[in-house]
DNA sequence: CCCTGATTCGC
DNA sequence: GCGAATCAGG
């Protein structure tokens, strides 16, 4: 394979998206990572921060012998995108409906609330791999409508020995002990099978 | 061990 | 110009 046109674009268009050069390798096929890392370099753009005209400061290293405090831009606050509050059980007397669903407890509302958020705020971190990017150690959480060509996968590095990433992992395999209303059921023991 | 980008240097 | 090998780091 070679450096035509149309693959160079590619990796300036997914280099300056942030996607690794393993990842670019991948995407573009037929070459490994080194060659993208080294063609990046060739291509004057092996930093990524170049991505803005506004000139980095040259530096006059001409006289600076002290060194001034520098105040580090804030990556500024940035609110928690507010997950709409859920709203109360509505009470929808439905003709066909049997029985009433079992009521959310305020705690699993909460709780629903905390793990909705935490996801939208992980669907910006998700390096974004399709099907093909993924690995054995790569986060499989799903996101976005597979039936949309908005879907791809988070694709984090992989918590040992599990397919989602931390984050992922916490909401998957949530223990059984956490629903503290398993008591309850003891009234029909026994039954099993048969 | 998995991964990342950076650099070198023979081709 | 190209990219494998290597280096340095997370």
């Amino acid at each position: 394979m070679s450096w035509t046109d149309e693959r160079v674009e590619q990796l300036k268009a997914m280099w300056t998206e942030g996607q690794s050069a393993s990842q670019i390798a991948k995407s573009l096929g037929g070459v490994t990572r080194n060659a993208v890392i080294g063609k990046v370099h060739r291509l004057g753009l092996s930093n990524r921060a170049a991505a803005k005209p506004a000139a980095p400061a040259p530096e006059p290293k001409a006289a600076k012998p002290v060194i001034a405090p520098e105040p580090v831009a804030e990556p500024a606050p940035e609110p928690q995108p507010r997950v709409e509050p859920v709203a109360a059980p509505k009470p929808i007397p439905s003709p066909t409906a049997r029985r009433e669903p079992p009521p959310p407890t305020p705690a699993m509302v909460e709780d629903a609330q905390r793990t909705a958020q935490a996801l939208a705020a992980m669907e910006k971190k998700a390096k974004r791999l399709n099907l093909l990017e993924l690995t054995e150690r790569t986060c499989k959480w799903p996101i976005g409508d597979p039936a949309t060509d908005n879907f791809f996968f988070c694709g984090l590095a992989c918590q040992p020995g599990k397919p989602y990433c931390e984050a992922h992992v916490a909401v998957a395999f949530q223990p059984m002990s956490s629903r503290r209303d398993r008591d309850r059921n003891r009234n029909r023991s026994a039954g099993g099978f048969r």
